[in-house]
DNA sequence: CTTTCTCTAATCGTATGACTTTATCGCAGG
DNA sequence: CCTGCGATAAAGTCATACGATTAGAGAAAG
């Protein structure tokens, strides 16, 4: 049982059939289940899961090849496709990724990617936020605080907090990966409930962002921005159990 | 007539029926003929055009669902969807992208995107490089310099270029922004072609890149990746007919 | 024995029509 | 004015049939 949903709704409907059957497969290629060999577990074993008649599974295929995770050609069948065509920055691949079990590279790749990322974000967002920016950053800021540690309204508040700084940025490219920062944090929460230390701790970080962005100091709220990844990456790859010597250094760097 | 089909080959075969259904209405919703409302050309008003069944025509319906351009819904019928849901960074949507008129704002914010983004990953390239990802830069490269300015293959490998050195940062998250630089770059080629001495100008920058990366030198590798995302975004909008005094600050700034 | 050609068969793609589910809207009743 | 219930329109699902494409086997040629 995990998180969902959060970030913008998905269009794809997860209540209708053909998305339930996208889903289950995605989950299954994602997860490695279903290598980038044949896919299509012979459209019979399909139907010993759910009945699904030929039109239901067809139109999940076609989601998951608008998505890049299959390749259906006329005589050869439908592949899974190999991992470098997948559009990993899909919100949706990203929420079917916390279906399957924790990749460490892949989770590793989303923190360096923010890292690059986020920072920059919150320097416009100090450059060109208006008023109501401010406000519905305020706005989420507050749900973070007056929420208990963990619970869900909570990890919603903390995912509009940052989704808010993007949309401050202006930038309609730069926001699309936002659903990527949702996913890390997501991952975040998915590994390390119940540490309501670090949680705790992030909060004046949060703050200190929130009040540069308001001050519109553009370097400052990079870099405190910058801080705050790090400190994330850090305690999820602590709950994951592995080393992060290379990401402390970066901290330093990065922060100044 | 425009460029089309380079990156990383769309899964979503456009040759098929139901992609040039989901094409053409893309092509139709990005440039704003549907606005976000009712989409659904009666189901009829397709007929018109390309006889298609209703089969086809759900299908090409599920993919774009698949990247947020529309929202299908029982009672109310299918709607073009805002832009906030629209997944910019998805390759095909990037290409309709190309289909439509040029968009300054989005180009801007593609480049601005590309700013952030690429000079890291150059950084990332020079650190994590192999002797394979040199071999392939330099193939690129070579492609560049051997052929004519703007011809085809020329093109092609620019974008292989820098597809290059995205692959050899070794971060599959990243990787995927490929297609974002890709697209900037064609939107460069479209609007530009005929500038031959831009071109050509840009050669040496190219190559200074290379070898920065070569020397396994992160800063420079980003420093020179910078400097070339400027030049191009200034070349670019000063073809679109626009003053870019910003974008020319900016630079001063990175590249420092 | 190797190469090339053709032809088959498997699979995706497209077409149609009927039926089901969903949720909106309007009317009737409280 | 509010409430609820049923008519209704649109998407969703199912079933079936046929067409288009091509991988791969087997035949024919060298």
């Amino acid at each position: 049982m995990r998180i969902r949903d959060f970030s913008r709704p998905t269009t794809l409907n997860e209540d209708r059939l053909f998305g339930q059957v996208a889903q289950k497969l995605a989950v299954a290629i994602i997860s490695g289940r279903i290598h980038a060999g044949e896919l299509l577990p012979n459209e019979d074993d399909l139907r010993a899961d759910i009945s699904v008649s030929r039109t239901a599974y067809r139109e999940a295929v076609k989601v998951l090849t608008a998505k890049g995770l299959v390749e259906a050609r006329p005589r050869s069948g439908t592949r899974a496709a190999p991992r470098e065509r997948w559009n990993l920055l899909d919100p949706d691949v990203l929420s079917w990724h916390l279906e399957a079990d924790p990749n460490e590279k892949f989770i590793r790749d989303l923190f360096e990617l923010r890292r690059f990322v986020e920072p920059s974000a919150a320097r416009l967002a100090a450059q060109r936020r208006s008023a109501a920016d401010i406000a519905r950053i305020e706005a989420a800021y507050r749900g973070m605080v007056e929420n208990p540690p963990y619970a869900e309204v909570t990890i919603r508040a903390d995912l509009a907090f940052h989704e808010a700084i993007f949309a401050a940025a202006q930038n309609a490219a730069l926001q699309c990966l936002a659903s990527a920062v949702a996913a890390t944090l997501q991952w975040s929460m998915l590994l390390k409930t119940g540490d309501e230390a670090a949680y705790v701790e992030s909060l004046p970080d949060h703050e200190h962002v929130l009040t540069a962005i308001v001050e519109r100091d553009g370097d400052l709220a990079a870099a405190r921005m910058a801080g705050l990844v790090i400190d994330s990456l850090n305690t999820t790859l602590a709950s994951l159990g592995s080393e992060v010597p290379e990401a402390k250094i970066a901290r330093i760097k990065h922060t100044k």
